[in-house]
DNA sequence: CGGAATTATAGTCAATGCCTATCGATTCGA
DNA sequence: TCGAATCGATAGGCATTGACTATAATTCCG
């Protein structure tokens, strides 16, 4: 059963004969009349009855028309609905996002996108870096908030923003009334470093190690949180995001940037190279960097 | 698009690559390729995104998948609906009856009919035998139930029943008494007759013809129901078909057939020579055929 | 009965779907 | 890191089939 068979039966039943439908369906009418009898023979039963001047549909003929119109309105529509379901945001998009960053910018981003797609549907995944691009290469997510670098040939990037790494230090430390510092200031500090599972805590430790300054680690914690609750409770400062920073409430501590060698990290989309971002991915990477952009935007530094 | 295209499609979908799909689908791999490929190019979308051990459906693939397999799946059942629906008696049947039978069986025909096939439509039209024949040419109705001879070329009929026409006199008239009657009893009898716009009031004539017998037309109706009345009133007598008698409540007058040479009329179901009898059709003639012969079973002579 | 209209049949042709063979790319294990 | 294996794409030949022209057979109408 074909597609154009059921295109010219149709015909046939609303025109009233097998000229005519060719003539509708642009063949010549022997064309039309082999599909039919094809279709027949298919079906294992006559659609007409061939009166000599007109047709008559058979109750066979009766059963199909119906269904054969409801098919062919589908296959129409195909075509459009595979475009505007695609503008109109009709969808699943899979995101996964680091840790470090997925609690200060998730909220606002789900917001923005939320609004602007209200009918795609999102689900969020938070994981190490290593899981996302596992992820990633394996097409369980379509794309992933990580901090750059990215090194896997299946992978590419696009960054979304440079983010400071700022000192928080505790308000009984003696940094009081210093809007910035130098590197050299942290060494020998007691530090509360964040566990190098987390790629930013690998990334602060390469800092260290670059521009040789050795602060003593006094504590190594899992989650940012917890690192800012170290700090609050005076055991010692520590390096962490901007966007940490501003989007909690503020407590017994201080922020503080360094002068000389401003430490960042590089928040980007990654996607597999090989797949198509959808309009979906599109827009969540630009809500993502608008919110990035409002985010960094604040200022934190104590006065 | 084609419908296969369609299937090869949601085979790459499910099973996650074209090769196990073309198997799953008993072709070769590059067949299948080429039929995606073309479906791609007449969307205008990518559909999978060929990595290099699996493959992901993007963001038309997802739109597409759907929709393919509600297709799918319908077409598969057009096979078997067009038969179960047959089968289950689905559908819509067009029924004739000319004024001298309806009244007399449909109600009892519906009802059977009704109860035997639920989900079947009907539509019932009374008109002349002439109408009906028009209709049933045009194929406007499906069937009709009618008094023979029909004669047209392209119309046959079926005998469903020989239905006996029997004397109904007034018990004014000294008839009373007698169960039998002989033609030549009619001779002079002041006789109501029915229109001969209806076969009915033909055939009538034609059997007085036929046998010479003259009895003084004292009225002429156009429906049985009031031929009964003018009989009733003692108006005269008249011949009437049995099913008349036998399915309205007797009134003041008596019925007698007559012994010699029973008049009656043939009723059948005519259709379209040309037209296949649907099952609805064939059983509307079995649900007739019954009733018929359980109302021609009773009897009503005057004792 | 003849002409117009309608469907079916016959024969040819071209398009197209399928096949085999092969290539290119990627993945995975030794 | 290199070969074997897997997988999809490409190329070329073949066969199916859908479409066309021409024509026959039938019906309908004047």
């Amino acid at each position: 059963m074909e597609i154009h068979q059921l295109q010219y039966f149709i015909a046939v039943a609303e025109t009233g004969g097998f000229g005519r439908a060719a003539k509708r369906c642009n063949v010549t009418q022997p064309s039309l009349s082999q599909q039919i009898i094809k279709l027949e023979g298919e079906l294992g039963e006559k659609l007409f009855d061939r009166l000599g001047r007109s047709i008559a549909l058979t109750e066979a003929g009766h059963v199909l028309l119906p269904k054969a119109k409801r098919i062919l309105t589908e296959v129409q529509g195909i075509r459009h609905d595979v475009h505007n379901d695609i503008e109109e945001g009709i969808g699943h998009l899979a995101i996964g996002v680091i840790p470090t960053i997925a609690p200060f910018i998730l909220p606002e981003t789900l917001i923005r996108f939320k609004s602007r797609f209200p009918n795609a549907t999102l689900s969020i995944t938070e994981a190490l870096t290593d899981d996302l691009i596992e992820k990633l290469v394996g097409a369980e997510i379509d794309m992933g908030i990580v901090s750059l670098p990215i090194n896997h040939k299946l992978i590419t990037t696009e960054t979304l923003a440079a983010e400071p790494l700022l000192v928080i230090a505790p308000d009984t430390m003696d940094f009081k009334g210093m809007t910035s510092l130098a590197v050299s200031d942290l060494n020998g500090m007691p530090f509360i470093a964040l566990d190098e599972i987390n790629c930013l805590g690998e990334q602060v430790e390469a800092f260290c190690y670059k521009h040789t300054v050795s602060p003593e680690i006094v504590c190594r914690t899992s989650q940012l949180s917890t690192v800012k609750r170290c700090v609050e409770s005076g055991l010692g400062i520590s390096l962490i995001p901007k966007m940490c920073a501003v989007t909690e409430p503020k407590g017994k501590y201080g922020y503080f940037s360094i002068a000389d060698h401003a430490p960042k990290r590089t928040i980007a989309a990654a996607s597999h190279s090989g797949r198509m971002q959808s309009t979906l991915s599109k827009a969540f990477i630009e809500s993502v960097r608008g919110v990035c952009a409002h985010i960094l935007d604040q200022t934190v530094i104590t006065p």
